[in-house]
RNA sequence: GGAGGCGUCGCCUAGUCCGGUCUAUGGCGCCGCACUGCUAAUGCGGUUUGGGGCUUACCCCCCAUCGAGGGUUCAAAUCCCUCCGCCUCCGCCA
């Protein structure tokens, strides 16, 4: 029999109990007594059933849009291409890689940061870290003007937030954990900014909700060994800006295009040169039902690399959370988004190369100038 | 790190000592209706979430849910254990 029943009938029992005679008390106490084991056993096998659908749930993933290409990496569709790349050849010289550069103008310091912390660190000194702080300002004035809430948000999370988010399927090799307290350092505040209103309903007149977060990101790069190794480009630890969106789903894909749009405005501001890729299934991840790419032209690699990515994860997380909005009657889980304003290191090898200059100086983009005390050259120092 | 207090269906709150009469009290807010030139006030009703049954739908019925999970018991908001969170005091610390 099936648990709620039989409960029903033991509190039915249950009530007559206290007002028995002595002797159909003692009957009465015997059948409640046999029921108890009934009881016991449904409510294992029913909390058994739960547990294995719970467990089945969380491995599925996303479903993919059905516009997203099919195949790897290598298989996306781009979608537009913005700015011009620059002909060094024509300028007459070969360009410097970001390194180079960053290192002649004392802003990148690698070799420290792999002595004091092992590969893929480092330290961003002098104009390096202005640099950095110039950026983050920038991009949160950017976001706050589009109607972001911004957030400074933990970098240290429970299992549930990182399981939430979906970064515990076939991404956990690339999340640090620290075993002793269980905690997950975060490799995107996109973690924190889910997970904020896990357990909560929404009225669906404050959708949508936007927070802009700003975190460092630590990712262990597992499987990357000999990839991008020079440099960094990529790290194991670095600070991003990244927006978030709460909606209402019928809102979801407007708003995956309005993210896009953000990020195109922040690297049109930075005078990039980028693309806009559409993802390929097989580089979606559990969590995205589609993703844009915004990458960068990098001189040096000649080729486009990724700066940002605007990811669409529909009601993924948010069922995942229980994150729901109430519209009238009806609750039902929202829609979750996320896009990269600006991943600081990568936001800054495209700065160095692409705007590098003949005599090894820099020139700073004129959105960034107020960030920066308003200079416009970065001058390689003296060494 | 040590000591103590606390966590109740939006918010506040009764209930916990002493298990069954809890189908969780009351207030606020909110929603609906009534009434009144309008507003306000007043009256009546409703107002956690999830699952299941019935149903065109509504209604209605059942189960779970008193921070979470275990345990004791015929029976747990109430007793016991573990964990989480908040508050107060002490210690330490940017």
């Amino acid at each position: 029999m099936r648990f709620d029943e039989l409960r029903n009938e033991q509190k039915s029992l249950g009530k007559l109990i206290p007002k028995a005679s002595p002797e159909e008390r003692a009957e009465l106490l015997k059948k409640a007594e046999q029921l108890k084991g009934d009881v016991k056993a449904a409510e294992a096998e029913q909390n058994e059933a739960d547990e294995a659908a719970k467990r089945l749930l969380l491995q599925l993933g996303n479903i993919v849009h059905t516009d997203v290409p099919v195949g790897g990496e290598e298989d996306f569709t781009v979608l537009e291409t913005h700015g011009t790349i620059r002909d060094f050849a024509a300028e007459g010289f070969e360009p410097k890689d970001h390194l180079e550069l960053g290192e002649s103008l004392g802003a990148i310091d690698v070799e420290r940061g792999a002595k004091v912390s092992g590969s893929r660190f480092y330290y961003l000194t002098g104009v390096g870290a202005l640099l950095e702080l110039a950026l983050v300002n920038a991009a949160i004035a950017q976001a706050t003007e589009a109607g972001f809430i911004p957030m400074l948000t933990p970098a240290l999370v429970r299992p549930r937030a990182m399981e939430g988010t979906g970064f515990l399927g076939q991404a956990a090799e690339n999340v640090y954990h620290l075993e002793k307290d269980d905690y997950y350092l975060v490799g995107t505040s996109e973690v924190p900014l889910a997970a904020y209103h896990m357990d909560e309903i929404i009225d669906a007149d404050k959708l949508p909700l936007r927070y802009a977060g700003f975190s460092p990101c630590f990712r262990r790069e597992a499987g990357t060994y000999g990839k991008d190794t020079r440099g960094i480009f990529r790290v194991h630890q670095f600070d991003k800006v990244e927006m978030f969106s709460y909606v209402a789903p019928e809102e979801a894909e407007a708003e995956h295009q309005r993210l896009l749009e953000w990020e195109k405005q922040w690297l049109t501001s930075l005078e990039l040169p980028f693309q806009v890729i559409d993802v390929a299934t097989g580089d979606l991840g559990s969590s995205a039902s589609r993703k844009f790419d915004c990458e960068a032209w990098i001189p040096t690699q000649g080729k486009y690399r990724e700066l940002t990515s605007a990811s669409n994860c529909d009601g993924f997380q948010a069922r995942r959370l229980s994150i729901r909005y109430r519209d009238g009657k009806k609750t039902a889980p929202l829609s979750t988004l996320n896009g990269t304003l600006c991943a600081v290191p990568r936001t800054i090898v495209a700065i160095l190369e692409n705007h590098q200059q003949a005599d090894g100086s820099v020139r700073v983009p004129a959105a960034l100038r107020p960030y920066l005390g308003g200079r416009e050259v970065l001058e390689p120092i003296a060494k």
